[in-house]
This record gives C-alpha cells, sequence and structure tokens, in this order.
DNA sequence: ACAATGCTTCGGTTAGCATCGAAGTATGAA
DNA sequence: TTCATACTTCGATGCTAACCGAAGCATTGT
C-alpha cells in the first residue's frame, strides 16, 4: 500500500486526462450528466462512470439525482478556484494546447469561471471595485464597504439575500489568461447572473465563453470604468 | 497517444507521491539536493533523479549547479502558490496529514558547508558584509570591492593567496535551513579556516556543527554586526 | 595520479490503473 | 407487462510509469 501526502490523491484526481477533462467542462459551472462528460471526456460510459465515483469520493464533484439522471457540478468554489490556478500555471509554463481557434481570444476577454465572470472582463470589473474602494482587502480577506454595498443594490441585486448564505460574499480568484485576480463568492455569481438580467451578455452554448451584447459593453464599460 | 487538457499534465506530476513528497518539502522555502529530496520522498537516488527531471521539464522546480551537488527549488511564487491551494483543497476536505518535524537546533544555527561557513551564522556574515558594500553582486556574480578587500586583509586573511588559485574567490552558496544565502568560494573558506585560528570557533568532531566560544562569539558578533 | 561522493542514464521487472465488453440495476415510457 | 434509456458493477486485458541494480559521468578531496 502506497502512502503518499495529502496533495498527491488530489494532483492523481486531476492527472488523469479523461477526468481533466470532466473537470474542465464542469468549469463551464453548468450541471452536466454522466453521458454528457463521458462523450467530453472521450470515453464509454463505463469508463466515465468509474472516474466520476473517484471524483465524487475525492470530494471533487457533487452528483444530483434527478429522474433517471445524474447530474454532476463541482463541489464548490473552492474547487473552481483550484482548477483555474492550475489552468494559470499551466499557461504560464507554455504547455497550453497550442489550439489557436477563433475561441482562444473570446476566452480571454470574457468567460465564467465556474459561476462568477473570468477573464480580461472580469479583470476590469474587480480593479473598478477596489480602485473606487468599494472592495477593499485586508489581511487576504475581502470585504464590501458601504458605498459598495449602496453600488451593488443600484445594480438591482439583492444583498441581504446573499449575505443570509454561508457562502463567503467576497472572495479573490487568480484568473487563467492574465494573471490578476477577478471577484468570486456570491456577490461574483450575483453580478454575473444580473448582467444576464439585464441583457448585457449571454453565455455561448457548449463553452465557457460570455459574449456582451452591443449595448451590454457600452452599459459595462460606463459602469465599470475605462 | 493520450492527449489532455493542459492541467492534466500539471496534477500528474503532482499526483505521484514520491513527486508530492519533494514538493511539499520544498514548500518550505529551502533549497534541497537530489538525495535530500531522495530521502524525503522515501526512493532511491536513481528513482529521485528520474521524479527531478520530470518536474523540472514541466517547469515545477529549478536546480541550481553548486559543486557536486543540485539544489533544487520550487520555480517560482505561483507554482507555491498552487501547491499552497491545493493544500488548503485536500486539508478542507479532511485528507490532511501531519508532516516532517524540525531538525537539529545547532546544526540551524552553524555549520559548515563542505569548508565554509552556513547556517544562521553564515546567512549573517554574508548580510553584514553586503549591507557594508564588502561584497557586491552584479548579474549573478559576487565581487570583492576595495574596501572589502582591506576589511578582509584586516581580519588577518592573505587576499593574493587566494586569488591565485583557479577557485573563484566570491560565491554566494544558497543555505540549507535559511533560505538565504551565505558566503562560499575561496574566501569562505578561508574566513571559516582564520575563526579556527583565532580561536572563536571549532568544529564538533563527527557532525557538521561548529561550536563558537563565548569569546568568540562575541567577537564574531562585534565583527558582523548585530 | 587515485579514491570518494553526488548524481544521471540504461535495462528489465512489476504493480497499478485506465479501458472496454458484457451483464446487472433503476427509472421512465408504451 | 414489455421495451428503452441512463447508469453502475464485474471481469479481463493491456499499457504506462514507478522502481531499483548496475554502470557511467562529473566534481572534489588527498
Amino acid at each position: 500500500m502506497k502512502e503518499g501526502p495529502d496533495i498527491a490523491r488530489l494532483g492523481a484526481l486531476i492527472g488523469d486526462p479523461a477526468r481533466a477533462n470532466m473537470l474542465t467542462a464542469l468549469m463551464s459551472g453548468k450541471a452536466l450528466t454522466a453521458s454528457e462528460l463521458a462523450s467530453e471526456a472521450g470515453v464509454t460510459v463505463q469508463t466515465a462512470s468509474s472516474h466520476l465515483s473517484k471524483l465524487e469520493s475525492g470530494g471533487l464533484i457533487h452528483p444530483r439525482k434527478q429522474g433517471r439522471h445524474r447530474y454532476f457540478s463541482l463541489a464548490d468554489d473552492d474547487v473552481g478556484g483550484v482548477l483555474e490556478s492550475l489552468m494559470g500555471l499551466a499557461a504560464k509554463k507554455g504547455h497550453m494546447r497550442t489550439r489557436t481557434g477563433p475561441k482562444d481570444p473570446a476566452l480571454r476577454q470574457a468567460r465564467v469561471c465556474y459561476n462568477h465572470l473570468a477573464g480580461e472582463r472580469g479583470v476590469q470589473m474587480f480593479d473598478s471595485l477596489k480602485t473606487r474602494k468599494f472592495l477593499v482587502e485586508t489581511d487576504e480577506v475581502l470585504n464590501l464597504t458601504k458605498r459598495g454595498r449602496a453600488f451593488v443594490e443600484d445594480l438591482g441585486i439583492d444583498i441581504s439575500n446573499l449575505s443570509t448564505n454561508r457562502r463567503p460574499l467576497c472572495k479573490s480568484c487568480l484568473d487563467w489568461s492574465a494573471r490578476r485576480s477577478h471577484l468570486a463568492g456570491a456577490l461574483g455569481t450575483a453580478l454575473l447572473d444580473r448582467f444576464y438580467d439585464l441583457g448585457w451578455a449571454a453565455r455561448e452554448p457548449g463553452t465557457r465563453i460570455v459574449n456582451f451584447t452591443k449595448n451590454g459593453e457600452v452599459a459595462f464599460l460606463k459602469t465599470f470604468g475605462g
């Protein structure tokens, strides 16, 4: 029996190509069925089932039974954050798969990171919130100021609804393309959802790309400085 | 040929128990030799060598040749950050295991590194020489200034005798306990020898420990600032 | 010169695990 | 009930990579 440190188990889980494909697919934030994940990973459903049970017992994903389907999603924000930071490191080390398709620039500009906005747009929003003192970072903990709270409520977000949750309101997440931080946590999710509702942006189906509409881009730039 | 996403390669690198042990050992910030890492990982040096070359070509660690040793350290802060986040996730999932204990305190304070002084004393001496501009480091090359030369000669060391040797006069050596540098090279050797001659310190037989006498400690602190 | 130390490379063995076919369970539809 | 879909479990196979012994290379010390 081989005993390694804690991170070895996590690394081995992420280290298998099939499982890594599944996890990156789940980074879109959508819950996917076992069959869908199998085709994403390019393996049969039996193999996928084996992988999924390992990921589940490893605490990386969380199943939700619904009818005769099982929907899988990432276990929590921390898992998404770790995967994001791993992608960032991989990109920096030049091991990035060089499929320079048209998708790549779009991914860099705006994409979902599990359930919040990432990419240049996400970094821009984060910086804007910090320079205007809506967000302050003290002792590595992010806090929303009173003025920030007012700003967010002006956008039409119900803060009290979020703060009841045990999930942290504000959290910084290291970006994959830029090496800067963007906003994660409940507020990050709420903001992205609000952008959808306002018609500023929409998801490109089947990918992690977030497409901003013409009016949405104008409004976003006006709101988060240029 | 199996092609997975970028993070799979990183995951696989971290996923092997031996490599994970090496990486966690390097998380201390210290640079370690291949042999030390082998014993940390519980494998033979041949196996360790194979692992280390993989970690190096994966961009996770960075080698630094020094004499007949190769010191390895984490490539950059980003690698440490990713490992840290992985440990955090593993701890959260409850797979945490406590790790290696401390080493001999006497060794940390003052010891020989081949033939020069290492440990906290060595680092202190090195820092003192640099802040007083007796040593300057340009382009990763250490040079003794004129004032430094005078200072060393005042201690009773014959510089001209050393400079004839093909061995470099000044060389920085990465410390084992602190992760700072100390002075190696012909001058480092000469200084330690001079300490012996002056009766400031003596070797503890059979070990690498250097014991300072009471008077020697006072003189050392006076000479190299405290 | 010679020996000793630190590390790497080569070759062959072995263990683990991903993989898929086939059979089994569960849910939903006709 | 009977069939179809979604998924899991079992068993067998095959490939990868970790592992160590032995030999080779490089540096240092005597």
